[in-house]
DNA sequence: GGCAAGTGCTACAAAATACGTAGCAAAATT
DNA sequence: AATTTTGCTACGTATTTTGTAGCACTTGCC
């Protein structure tokens, strides 16, 4: 692996639902998933879209992804969900929705 | 506000969801909801069962999500879920299989 | 009353993570 | 061949989290 790509620490609990939380309970990690929810979006197209992160998150979190699987690297085309993160986005999907209802 | 409870940087885009996310995407944030899905937890109770976590992030996370109004502090009780926060909790319920299937 | 145990919470230094800006090498476009 | 675009790295600074210690206050008990 690259040099200056972190490996990040985990939490002691080891239920897969404790990991998952773990991962996504990093800055923009839920919202790079979210962002990619329509089409395939290219590196500087994707830090666009997450305004204010810097390229080096992006590209931990990438990497972060792609390990867990969420995301795949497609040359020429960019960054898209494989089939367990449009999964994933499908069960975030209403989380929109209370958004919506909840924060103002 | 007590000294010493930091005061977020949040991001700039301004939809509610990327304001959720930008909530959530904290280290134990969504972990300390979960963890107070069944029963009403106090302060140390909660701490035990975020293994890890430390008494000043605790802390700062609780202020956050009671001033998201996810959770109230009951006093001689503890913590628990307001409707907006137990409402929160059936939305990322079908995480927890998800995790199960997607990680090892 | 007095005392031990439990509780919510604060302090603070060190480690980890994120930010912001600059820029390079390779690929694509002209 | 020159220009633009793209994916990505570097690096100093700012912010967040960790880890450990402990204080003030309440609770239960004799």
């Amino acid at each position: 692996m690259a040099k200056g790509i972190q490996t990040i620490r985990e939490t002691q609990t080891s239920t897969s639902l404790a990991q998952a939380l773990d991962h996504f309970g990093r800055r923009w990690a839920l919202r790079v998933i979210w962002e990619l929810r329509s089409e395939a979006l290219n590196f500087r197209a994707l830090r666009a879209a997450c305004a204010g992160i810097s390229p080096a998150v992006m590209q931990a979190r990438l990497h972060q992804l792609r390990d867990l699987g969420l995301i795949e690297q497609i040359p020429g085309l960019g960054y898209r969900l494989t089939a367990a993160g449009e999964q994933l986005f499908r069960i975030m999907a209403p989380l929109a929705e209370w958004a919506e209802s909840h924060l103002k």
